[in-house]
DNA sequence: GCATTAATTAAACGTACGTTCTATTAATTC
DNA sequence: GAATTAATAGAACGTACGTTTAATTAATGC
């Protein structure tokens, strides 16, 4: 046999990707073998190297476009309005993306060694460029005096950290929906940035 | 050639549990090969099954050692004071911890996958047990109206996350000083928790 | 100093991996 | 409907891995 009835380029090159992301999610990128990642979308092994000449090359792939996707998610919700209301929206938005995309922030977070040093960078790059956008925001509100802030570049990590640490214990359908998640988290940001008020909030 | 002049079990055991915690650390623990580590001690590959079955069993043992002796460490360092002080004391026991072994902190945060269910079992159920001594000091902290938290599990969680990812940024000799790191830290964790007076303490 | 135990080497086994090569069939174009 | 391009299969290559087996030397106990 070689190419087989209704077989499509665009619609593999997807299906790839998506199983993917999740075998590399749950069993490591190492741990997944090209075989696996070939049976589970039903073709041979040889088949993947139309789509990625290496299988570096599809790890970068899976990491960019959701490093891409994530800024885009942000620059299509980020408010114009005061400082605390910019700080929810990036934690709101933060959370609802990295829920939604569960197998694909795991796989950004935890294969970055799998990359080669020049693709490290890139990454590392974009993710520096996202969490300017926090450290801007948390800038702004100790200027204005709303924030009491210590250090913006150690609140800010302290702040990335415990958001995005929301996938490790989430589970979906279970004790929490992600409105009462991110209603929580946002509360006990504005807390941890000492925003005036934050005890009063009804948001 | 067999046995080695002055070779010495206890040693090389040792030797190869600090050689397994760097190389898993840096590369993941599928990427590192039992070659490699061996290599790295300076014995053939064959001389590891004298300390450890199987290459899993390795990562097994170094991840039990570190929440033995993270749980031992809190045990030792836990005050009977008031739950503020015993919330700044976890914080900072947990930093200090986790900044003097980056490596076995990193294996045991990112190697989860590689445990056999069985394996990963006990080791979660260890880290739940550490867990609940924060979540007790929070609903202490909650009951004696000193705190102000919404839900003490999810509380717990952010906590959790914000302070064992100080590992993910911080390097020794930068910018800051562990003493430095640990106090922002729990100034940030007791604004968290809205603790009262927590924006006057000079702590 | 001999017997025993501890610590290691050297070589090999079977397996699985990423990747490549070539052939083959399906869809598309004109 | 012939020519071209797209999408795959099937087989193979070389390599590296975890682990085992057997032999060998060093240290220890009596």
């Amino acid at each position: 046999m070689a190419r087989t009835a209704g077989s499509d380029g665009e619609k593999t090159e997807a299906l790839l990707r998506s199983a993917a992301l999740e075998l590399i999610a749950r069993h490591g990128f190492d741990a997944m073998s090209m075989r696996q990642l070939s049976a589970k979308v039903g073709v041979q092994a040889a088949a993947l190297y139309r789509y990625f000449p290496t299988k570096e090359t599809l790890l970068f792939t899976l990491m960019k476009d959701h490093m891409e996707a994530l800024q885009a998610s942000w620059e299509a919700a980020r408010p114009e309005s005061d400082v605390s209301a910019r700080l929810s929206a990036f934690v709101d938005n933060h959370i609802r993306f990295h829920i939604e995309r569960r197998h694909a922030t795991h796989v950004s977070n935890m294969e970055l060694r799998s990359l080669s040093p020049e693709r490290l960078t890139e990454i590392m790059r974009m993710r520096t460029n996202y969490e300017k956008e926090l450290r801007q925001i948390l800038r702004d509100g100790a200027q204005q005096g709303l924030f009491r802030i210590d250090d913006v570049t150690l609140t800010g990590m302290a702040i990335i950290q415990m958001i995005t640490g929301v996938i490790v214990w989430f589970r979906p359908g279970e004790r929490f929906s992600v409105d009462e998640v991110a209603q929580n988290y946002h509360r006990m940001t504005l807390r941890l940035v000492g925003a005036a008020h934050a005890e009063d909030s009804h948001v």
